[in-house]
RNA sequence: GCCCAGGUAGCUCAGUUGGUAGAGCAGAGGACUGAAAAUCCUCGUGUCGGCGGUUCGAUUCCGUCCCUGGGCA
């Protein structure tokens, strides 16, 4: 995205959505929140499980006074019993922004899960969606003993170049690629995202970071703090409500939580091993962001000089 | 002091019936087309505790010493 491109207010400035990125961890709510309420925006959520229902403790959601502060959009929206994915959650974000703008306000995303915002800002190819009947065909060849290894062997002669680029074991990927074979007749390959420009939203990406180890002992001392803050409880409570198998039951946290709820682990191992886990996002999502063009990195060591840069960057 | 079990990659360990060794985890890098906090790919030379001995060759067998854990005194 080029300066050119990039809508422009009367007083200069670029009219876009400001998105808050980097690893979990490093202070993008505090940031969001700050810009928030000096350029009169209202912040919209692109994590994956803040958007979940009852998820609090374990995804770091923003404290209700804080939502109380600007408004704060798509935290709490969803079931965890609910199917969603990144189509829908492309679906459900973009009226929000447009609604926003509308108000003569600026968006500001912020959130940890780069899929989501990549299928809101760049669109998803217009494939076939999830179907439930074809998953259920294929997942039932997974179980079988060589079954993963057949199905990627099956993928790879319907659909040579996602045959070579999905790895056997990726089975979630496997099966999706399979998915949109069977219920399109064609390759996911074959499947273009949207033209460039059609629908495309221009969005200043600001990336945070700070030195991998000073974010490691922020992180180790979130873990802490989530489990003394209640996380197990909070699972307890969500158990519930949801089945077990739900989708963010999953997470880093929450997979913990119940391991310890069912005696497979003490709370001490399940702190271990979320921190351990939550280290490895952080990393994937700095492979992530690295790869992505147009992230203006700024130093987050210090919240008031990440803001202070930030403020800079977007005036300038 | 004696007996037993160990001392092998940052950690936990496997292994070599004698030919200088390999997994998991950690760590690093990467991928990412409706599960994405998910899923997956790549990367492992380390005086195999020290010193002697036997041997063409020892991390592997023998001796001895050191260290750790447990037991007995």
């Amino acid at each position: 995205m080029t300066d050119k491109q990039r809508p422009k207010t009367e007083n200069g400035r670029s009219a876009g959505p400001i998105v808050v990125a980097g690893p979990t961890g490093v202070g993008k709510s505090d940031l969001a929140l700050r810009l928030a309420r000096e350029l009169s925006g209202e912040i919209v959520n692109y994590d994956s499980v803040q958007i979940y229902r009852g998820f609090d403790i374990g995804s770091a959601k923003p404290a209700a006074e804080t939502r109380a502060l600007v408004p704060h959009h798509l935290y709490d929206v969803v079931d965890a019993d609910e199917e969603f994915n990144a189509a829908d959650y492309a679906r459900l974000a973009r009226p929000v922004l447009d609604e926003i703008v509308r108000r003569g306000n600026r968006p500001i995303l912020v959130g940890g899960t780069f899929f989501y915002l990549r299928a809101l800002l760049a669109g998803l190819p217009e494939m076939p969606g999830r179907d439930e009947a074809i998953r259920a065909r294929i997942s039932a060849v997974a179980e079988r003993p060589r079954g993963p290894v057949w199905l990627h062997r099956w993928l790879s002669k319907v659909d040579p170049p996602s045959g070579n680029k999905i790895a056997p074991n990726d089975r979630h990927r496997v099966e999706r690629a399979l998915e949109v074979w069977l219920s399109s007749g064609r390759p996911i390959s074959s499947w273009q995202r949207p033209r460039a420009g059609s629908g495309e939203l221009p969005a200043v990406i600001l990336g945070l970071n700070i030195e991998r180890k000073k974010l490691v002992e922020l992180l180790d001392r979130r873990t802490e703090r989530m489990f003394a803050e209640g996380l197990v409880e909070e699972t307890r409570t969500l158990l519930q409500r949801y089945p077990k198998k739900a989708r963010p039951f999953g997470t880093i946290g929450y997979r913990e939580a119940i391991a310890v709820l069912e005696g497979e682990m003490d709370t001490a191992a399940a702190i271990t091993e979320t921190a351990r886990r939550t280290r490895a996002y952080a990393k994937r999502q700095m492979t992530w962001l690295r790869a992505e063009p147009d992230v203006q990195w700024l130093d987050a060591s210090n919240r008031d000089d990440v803001f202070a840069a930030a403020m800079r960057l977007l005036r300038g």
